[in-house]
DNA sequence: AATGAATGAGCGTTCATTCAT
DNA sequence: TATGAATGAACGCTCATTCAT
């Protein structure tokens, strides 16, 4: 991995970028990551993520109107976060195969360099939440994929395939690979990532390329 | 998909086998079940899992030493279940190719018919129950694909790829396909599940054949 | 001491006498006492005396009609034995200062060889189960020290006391003096347990005597 | 008595002295003092205890950690409490059989003014409580009148008794005697309680005396 | 007579949220 | 804006008691 900045420092510099109008809501939003990414949902009791962002418990109602909204909002963020991290140096110039790696790759080292973010998306995603929010954020990301891989089939680099395949097989080996890599049974390095994305390049490349 | 029985009536009939002793154990178990794949750990208090077991709140603690307890316990029931069903129709004398695509298909229709199995484990895996609980189950279910993939490498049916890079795409694929079918953003049938499978394939089959 | 028969085996003996009707009624009695004895109340449930008294918890109901009757009920059998032992080898026709030295050892020594029964008698006594019930056998037994005070008194034994002052200066020493040696901060012997009793009596003995 | 003073009025100025910063903490262990001392500990649940302080159950737990901890506070209060009125007069200057006797009368005194402190105290040790917390309250009081017998001996005002000998005699005939008046059996006045007191001082005394 | 599964009211405790300051 | 004491509904769990067998 080229980027060796540790994890919250990370998502913390990011954050700063939209939240600099106020400390301690970013303060919140990063201790909200942090409790939930620990403990889970279950394990983070609002007054805890007020002590562990220097705020009393009253603050946090302030900025949000609810956990609910509060956990919305960070996933909003991690959401951007993610799809700017995902596509910082993509460049439609590029060799294609190197941009689905890039991209590849990208998505599952920000994954590995935060995993508070992957344990709060796991259980965002698979908890109530989701189900009355299709989130823009989430809708645009996919846009974004729904774009590269057609621009790919298109150019005949890779197989005509429904974009409905596409996604899991992209997505799922990139989150499957990442918690491998988080819950400590095997340790990837950039090496290694590359030979996964490589598996899935294998997959979806087109035959004469 | 072939088996077209209704999901909770197909996990149902095969935890009788494990739970024919007590029909309010077994009741309790699939209410559990219900309610978390609906509602998760929150939203499924010990009363609402009594009430819709048809039992007295009282009556779980009977069976189960405590809530931890339960989930642990209806885990293993589907761990077990899982495990079954994957391997139900495998065989060392079928062709290779064919294996794989039966297991791929397999795990994936299992999640498909019971989604709240489904979204069980992946409260499960995402929560702090799995960490003092590195599951039997889950190891044996390790072993035996270890075991199918050593020999599809051993055998020049695979690339040379370590059991590490495979077991993310292999799972990853299959949990993501099926949650996108449960979530409805596209719905799978037996041909486009074998099509996913097929990327895998290309991406994990050695060269030369 | 003379007796040195371990405490529970004397207490089981004592109560076959009234108990040989039903080995179950007794094991339920038992069972309770030691509980309460080591637990409390609290420590004790209907279903742990069950399990102790080696029945079901059913059929300690068809012997008392609620734990209430059976805490009333061991209180009732305790009573009487206390009686029992403490008047065991009274006799009218003993020096009076020999008896009331007999008469203290005695009950001192119940409660050492019981610690059990102390215990369950003053969590008796100091629980809202007393408030309803001045029982019988409690009278009788303050009739008992009653007649006996009043023949020291009458025969110059004594000073003129009070029958008010005098129990609880001969109950309130025995119980400190065995609840002392139960906690283990001091091990009374027989000498040492004679020369407590020594002090009540130079208390109370008439001067003349 | 001197002191005529209603129980929990009394009770409750002293407490003032340590709990001024929250009227919510004085309310909590009062309102526990009294339900305990009425219906003990079964019969003093949070919610009654947090509705007769006029607070809400959550409220507790911002001021106590446990019902545990909270019960053992008010026993650490209430023990301090015991400690300073008996001494509350007392002077080694003052001839020695009147220092016994004012003690004698202040502790029995206390207990009489607040019996639900008596039978909270009666419960307290006689629970499982006590096992664990060796209390630094109760050594201290225990060195103090270790100190007032070893200073009576020395000085030929007592026999020469083992202080484990004089310490249930001393403690033993307050307690009685304050839960026979409690208990309606019998009551004292300041008279009867000297007379009870003078009892305990003709055993004690030492024969030159 | 004896069982023990079943009950459900009630317990100690937590925590999202409010509001007086 | 910020606090944190206060709230009370809801939780996981216990246990005296009942009753079909």
């Amino acid at each position: 991995m080229t980027n060796n900045v540790s994890p919250k420092v990370f998502l913390c510099s990011r954050m700063n970028v939209q939240l600099e109008h106020s400390d301690k809501k970013e303060a919140i939003l990063l201790s909200t990551l942090d409790l939930i990414g620990e403990n889970g949902f279950h394990g983070s009791p609002m007054s805890l993520i007020a002590k562990n962002a220097g705020v009393a418990a009253g603050t946090i109602y302030h900025y949000f109107p609810s956990k609910e909204h509060l956990i919305f909002e960070l996933y909003e963020h991690i959401a951007s976060l993610i799809k700017e991290r995902m596509f910082k140096d993509d460049n439609a110039s590029l060799p294609y195969k190197e941009r689905f790696f890039k991209l590849w790759i990208n998505l599952c080292s920000f994954y590995i360099q935060n995993p508070n973010a992957l344990t709060f998306l796991e259980q965002y995603y698979s908890s109530p939440f989701l189900k009355c929010n299709p989130s823009q954020k989430h809708k645009s990301f996919t846009n974004e994929m729904t774009r590269f891989f057609d621009y790919g089939i298109d150019n005949n680099y890779l197989k005509k395939l429904d974009f409905n395949f596409l996604a899991p097989v992209f997505h799922g080996t990139i989150l499957s690979t990442a918690k491998y890599h988080i819950s400590g049974r095997y340790s990837f390095n950039e090496e290694s990532l590359l030979n996964v994305a490589q598996i899935i390049w294998d997959g979806i490349k087109a035959h004469s390329y």
